[in-house]
DNA sequence: CGCTATTGAGTTGTGCACAACTTAATTGCG
DNA sequence: CGCAATTAAGTTGTGCACAACTCAATAGCG
C-alpha cells in the first residue's frame, strides 16, 4: 500500500515544487467533492424512484436486508448496514408505523428486538423489483463498470475503516 | 467480507434467466451499499482529521471554496458545492459564530449576502494544509487511482443529475 | 451464588440534506 | 411608471448519521 504521494514535501521551500500546500488543498477538494457529489446525486435518484413505494433510501436498504434474510435482530441489521441503534431505532419505528415491519422482544434474550417484515412489507418486494432497473438506467453504466466501481469503492472503504488505529493520522 | 454473490443464481429456477428479479435486488444492494458505505467511511475519517480544526466536513468544504475564491455570495458558494440556502444558511451561521467568516448584505443588491473569511478563517488555512496528506494516507490509494476514481464518480454524477427529465424511469 | 462487566436497544443532542415555503429586493414587461 | 414574475436568503419540518448517554438483561468471574 504505497502512496506515491508521500514523497513530495510540501511547500515551504518553493520554486521547484510541483505541488505547494495550497494546490494540495485544491486537489483534495476535487476528491472529496466527487465522492460527496456522487453520493448525493445517487440519493436524489433513489428519492425519486422510491417515492411511489413510500420509502426513503435508508428504509429501502433496511427492507432489502429483510427481504434477503427474513427476521433479524436490530443488532444484525446494523452489522449488515454499518448502522447503529441510534440510527436504526427511529427508522424502524417509522417502518413499523408504515406497517412494513413488526418489532418484538426476543423471548430467549429480552435485550434483543427482532425485526420481521409484515405481509405488507413482503408484498412491497414485488413492486421493488422495478427499482434496480431504473437505477441502472439512471447511472448509464454497464454491468462491468458498475462492478469495477464497486470493487474500488469497497477497497477504499476497507482502507478508510482501518483509520484511527494506525499511525496514519499522527502528526509525528 | 467479500460477496462474490452476484454469480450464483440461487433460484427459483427458471427458464433461462440468469438474473431473476430477486437477484437484481441483491445486486442492486451491492452497488448502493458500496457507494453509501464509502461515503460514510470517508466522512468518518474527515471527522477525525478535522476534529482539531473544529470543523465538520461540510464546513471544511465551504472553507476550501472560500480559501480558493475569497469573498463569495451564498448563491455562488451553493453552486460550487451543489448546496442550497436551506443547507448553507444555518451552516454559515455556525461558521460565523465560530469567528471564521463574516456575512454582510451586498450594497449593490440587497438580496445577496456576501460571505468572507475573517483573519482567523484565513489563518486556519495554514493548519488545514495537513489535512489532504492525512486523508491521502488513509485512503491507501496512489494519485493515479484517486484521479481515475474521481473521473468515474464525476461521470456517474453527471449521469445521475440528468435523471428526472428523460424517460429513464418510465416503466416502459 | 453474588456481583461486576458487557451487551442490545433506545434516547438525546448536534449537524447535514432537502423539500416546501416565506420574505424582501430586483427585473422586466406592458 | 406600475406591477407581476423572478431571484436570493432564510425558515420550517422531516429524516438520516453519529456521539454520548441511559437502562435493563445477560454473561461471566471469583
Amino acid at each position: 500500500m504505497h502512496n506515491s504521494i508521500a514523497r513530495e514535501n510540501r511547500s515551504d521551500t518553493l520554486e521547484g515544487m510541483t505541488t505547494p500546500a495550497t494546490d494540495w488543498l485544491r486537489l483534495d477538494q476535487q476528491i472529496c467533492f466527487s465522492l460527496n457529489a456522487a453520493s448525493r446525486a445517487f440519493n436524489g435518484v433513489y428519492r425519486v424512484v422510491l417515492k411511489d413505494l413510500g420509502l426513503t433510501y435508508p428504509q429501502y436498504l433496511v427492507m432489502l436486508v429483510l427481504w434477503e434474510h427474513g427476521e433479524l435482530p436490530v443488532k444484525k441489521l446494523g452489522e449488515h448496514l454499518r448502522l447503529d441503534s441510534g440510527t436504526l431505532s427511529p427508522l424502524l419505528k417509522r417502518l413499523e408505523a408504515a406497517g412494513l415491519v413488526r418489532r418484538e422482544r426476543s423471548a430467549s434474550d429480552e435485550r434483543s428486538v427482532r425485526v420481521r417484515p409484515t405481509g405488507e412489507g413482503l408484498a412491497l418486494r414485488e413492486r421493488a423489483t422495478e427499482v434496480p432497473r431504473r437505477i441502472a438506467a439512471a447511472t448509464g453504466l454497464d454491468l462491468a463498470e458498475v462492478q469495477d466501481l464497486r470493487t474500488r469503492l469497497d477497497r477504499l472503504t476497507a482502507a478508510l475503516d482501518g483509520y484511527g488505529t494506525d499511525a496514519a493520522g499522527a502528526p509525528s
